[in-house]
DNA sequence: ATATACACCTGATTGC
DNA sequence: TGCAATCAGGTGTATA
C-alpha cells in the first residue's frame, strides 16, 4: 500500500530497527527488481552504520557512515519485514544487523526498486529532478499549487497523481483528498478557484496526517513475523467504496480513466 | 508540451 | 470445485 503515508511508516518502523546499526550481512537475492540492482550493493554496504533514515516523496532513504544512501521504491506490492520467519521467493533484499535483527525487502510484483547513491549527491538522483514539493512540506502551499496547475486542461486528479505536480500522492489519496475538498476529479485542474485549491491544500495534509497517524498506531506491528499491517483502509470516505454512502449522504460512484479506478461522490464533488 | 496506451509482474478476487 | 478474466497502492517509455 505505498503511497507516501506507507512509506513514511515503513521509515519510521525500519528506523526502531536500523538507526545505529552495523549492517552485517546485505545479501540481494535476485540481480534486478523494475530496474537492476547495483552490483556493488553488497560491498558497499556490508559493514557500514546506518547513520539517517528518510523518505523522499514515495522513496525511501538510508544513509551510512560510508557517504552512501541506499534508496528504495515499493512499487505497488513491496513492503519491509522485520525478522521473518522463514525467507520466501519474494523477499528480494536481506539485510542482517549487527545485533542480528533480520530485515527483508519482500515485493512479489517487483514493481519497486533498489538504488545506491552518494549521500552528498541524493538530490540529484534522476526521480528527484523534476519532482514538485513534499505535501507536508512549506513549499506546498495554495499558491504554489496554483502555479504548478496554471494552464493545465488536464484533470485534477491527472494532475495531482503527477509526481511533477506534488510528490507522494497515489491513486488512493488523491481520491480522497479530493473527495474532502468537494472537487470533482474531472475537473479541469487550471480551472479551478484559488479558494477551492486552498481547501485542496488543506485536504490533502490532512488525509496524508491521518494516514500517517493511523500507520504509526500500528507500529508495533512491524516486529511482528508477519509484518501484516492496518494502515488507514477503515477511514477511507470513497476509495474502494463504489455504492457506498459518501459522508456527505451521496452514493459513491466509480469510473475509470487511464485503466485506473477513480472513486467520487457526485453530490458534494463538483 | 501533453495525452493515452502499454509495459513491467504476481496474487487475490470475481464470475461462470 | 475449477478455471479464466479482472483487478490492484506505481511509473517509465513509446506513440499519437
Amino acid at each position: 500500500m505505498p503511497e507516501l503515508p506507507e512509506v513514511e511508516t515503513t521509515v519510521a518502523g525500519l528506523r526502531s530497527v536500523l538507526d545505529g546499526a552495523m549492517l552485517a550481512r546485505v545479501e540481494p537475492r535476485r540481480a534486478d527488481l523494475r530496474f537492476p540492482i547495483p552490483v556493488d550493493l553488497r560491498q558497499r554496504l556490508t559493514g557500514a552504520t546506518v547513520t539517517s533514515l528518510s523518505r523522499r516523496a514515495k522513496y525511501g532513504l538510508i544513509g551510512t557512515d560510508r557517504g552512501d544512501t541506499l534508496i528504495f521504491h515499493l512499487g505497488m506490492s513491496g513492503r519491509w519485514r522485520i525478522d521473518p520467519a522463514e525467507i520466501g521467493a519474494h523477499d528480494h533484499l536481506l539485510i542482517e544487523t549487527g545485533t542480528g535483527r533480520l530485515l527483508s525487502l519482500n515485493d512479489p510484483r517487483r514493481f519497486g526498486s533498489l538504488d545506491l547513491v552518494r549521500s552528498d549527491a541524493w538530490a540529484g538522483y534522476a526521480p528527484f529532478i523534476r519532482m514538485g514539493p513534499e505535501p507536508l512540506g512549506p513549499d506546498f502551499t495554495p499558491a504554489t499549487l496554483a502555479r504548478a496547475l496554471k494552464g493545465k486542461a488536464t484533470s485534477i486528479k491527472a494532475a495531482l497523481l503527477d509526481q511533477r505536480v506534488v510528490a507522494g500522492l497515489g491513486n488512493i489519496y488523491v481520491c480522497e483528498a479530493l473527495n474532502m475538498a468537494g472537487i470533482a476529479p474531472t475537473r479541469a485542474a487550471g480551472k479551478i478557484t484559488r479558494p477551492r485549491l486552498a481547501l485542496l491544500v488543506e485536504s490533502i495534509r490532512a488525509v496524508l496526517s491521518a494516514a500517517i497517524v493511523a500507520g504509526g498506531s500500528t507500529l508495533r506491528d512491524y516486529a511482528r513475523p508477519d509484518g501484516e499491517l492496518g494502515y488507514f483502509s477503515k477511514q477511507w470516505r470513497v476509495y474502494g467504496r463504489e455504492g457506498a454512502t459518501c459522508p456527505c449522504g451521496g452514493v459513491v460512484e466509480r469510473r475509470v480513466d487511464g485503466g485506473r479506478s477513480t472513486f467520487f461522490c457526485p453530490k458534494c464533488q463538483k
